[in-house]
DNA sequence: TATGTAGTGAAACATTTGTTGCAAAATGTT
DNA sequence: AACATTTTGCAACAAATGTTTCACTACATA
């Protein structure tokens, strides 16, 4: 399995002799122009022999500098033509405009989401979706904005199992059904500041009673980042003055995903069943239909 | 001042000699090879000569190939530094990992939301907020997946205003609310695929009653997306077979922050008596404050 | 038909490319 | 101090690069 550039390299640097390290350093800090200069003249600027980095290289694994440089021609290749290219097509809009607003508000969530995959992050994830995948029992608590969240990842989670349960105030029951757990269930819970009460004594609580513990929230020095659980930052600044929720709401469409993922492959025939269910009650309608007069 | 590439050769591209307009129509598919391959790679790949590369080249005014590859490296250059930065630093992942699905999962929300920002979404979401801006009363109404779209949006505004209003099922309301509506009030809507028929025909029954209509759906075919109301289109795609509801929900996030923007500014003042109203009630925990032991 | 012009393909061109062999220098070890 | 290793610089190498030249074709005009 191939390992990144940026990794092999971090591993090794230290080890490396002194003008490999010269080399290094540069490739390090001028990513984008390995593959895009030849390597004479990386080995120019670098201030180092041709013959250097040639056996920087093959100190780290590769067979050839064209190797290395493939790696970086693909990963310049990729951004190019797809993130980024939308983002160069933008026509220059008033900057007082709806128009102007609306851009930089979505590009701001796109980039936010995009910084959500730090390997830390990806690492949490990945222990959470196993954790429930396992869990006997899951509840969903959330209040305000982010109720939606916990919503969503109850809902979602809902039409691949019937282990999830959502703690919200209708009919004034809410974190009462908490008394039912026990020790291993899991509690996704999703908060930003300023942090409810009630959204926090309840995590406290769980976390106590032996709860596994999902915290969806702003800072990693929020109370609900207990040290302990799975704890996924999702940022919430915005040009508005309203928090943006879209990245705690990815984390959690993210996540209902990848327990899916998790779940054994029979649930696919559930959930289809569920479509044609819905289709039979007449609760939906068939999408080819058209709405207009 | 410098002409982009793709735009000299759109208006020179007519009168170009045949062969020549073969190696132009590569280079314009293939924008990203122009600095990666080398002038040979890429005469082979259109299925030219060589020498047709540097034709092509001198007849569109570059002093040779390199001329014109140093202006696809520049921009490939660019685009790199920007949006694309933290996905270019990625660690390549064991494909069956969870990490690596999460990765690919965010990365396609990213996506998808950079790609809401076409001119025409952004020229809806503008006249869709000052529409909501200027409305007596706003509903909004959305089930089962769109239901924490719907609610978002209602809550956020909520925030701002008190002319907004929640359709949702508790106690049974429900859609009766709609009978109080009045032409010219604004019906929120979000609904994708399999559409929920009450939403469909109350949305549709809305219309007919004089009400305009910002729907959030995943198709320009979709019976939500009438003709005369303001019609935004969140893809639904995803990787898992649940539906990706992130983009829709950016675009509530969005259109939340562009109505707030109209607003008056006292407003501002108002959610600032809110967050001190709360924090009275002991409803919030300051930000300070650890969960921790 | 004859003639001039533009387009094309193939080969040859001088450079430049990435790599490697080898000797000198530097480094650490006994 | 003597040794073995590693690291470095230089020069040479074959391979590939971008360009140019030249002969040939196709096609228009006279």
């Amino acid at each position: 399995m191939m390992v990144s550039f940026a990794q092999s390299l971090a591993t090794r640097f230290a080890t490396l002799p002194e003008q490999l390290q010269v080399a290094a350093r540069w490739i390090a800090d001028h990513p984008q122009d390995v593959a895009l200069l030849s390597m004479r003249d990386q080995a120019r600027r670098a201030g180092v022999q041709p013959a250097t980095m040639t056996r920087l290289a093959k100190a780290l694994g590769y067979d050839g500098y064209d190797a290395l440089r493939a790696q970086h021609a693909e990963v310049l290749r990729r951004d190019g033509q797809g993130l980024a290219a939308t983002a160069r097509r933008r026509r220059p809009l008033d900057a007082n405009s709806h128009e102007a607003a609306a851009q930089a508000l979505l590009t701001a969530s796109a980039d936010q989401i995009l910084h959500l995959q730090s390997a830390d992050n990806l690492a949490v994830l990945a222990k959470a979706a196993a954790q429930i995948a396992m869990a006997r029992r899951i509840y969903c608590l959330g209040q305000r904005s982010s109720y939606p969240i916990a919503w969503h990842f109850h809902y979602a989670l809902s039409l691949i199992t019937d282990r999830v349960q959502l703690l919200d105030g209708s009919g004034a029951v809410g974190l009462d059904v908490l008394t039912h757990a026990v020790p291993g269930d899991v509690l996704f819970v999703c908060g930003v500041a300023p942090y409810t009460r009630a959204v926090v004594e309840a995590t406290l609580q769980a976390q106590a009673d032996g709860l596994r513990i999902v915290a969806v929230t702003d800072s990693p020095m929020s109370p609900l980042a207990t040290q302990q659980g799975c704890v996924l930052i999702a940022p919430t600044e915005s040009a508005s003055f309203l928090h943006a929720m879209t990245p705690a709401f990815a984390i959690a469409d993210c996540l209902a995903a990848l327990v899916a993922r998790a779940e054994d492959p029979a649930m696919l025939v559930r959930l289809e069943g569920l479509d044609r269910q819905l289709a039979a009650r007449n609760t939906y309608l068939p999408k080819t239909q058209k709405g207009s007069t």
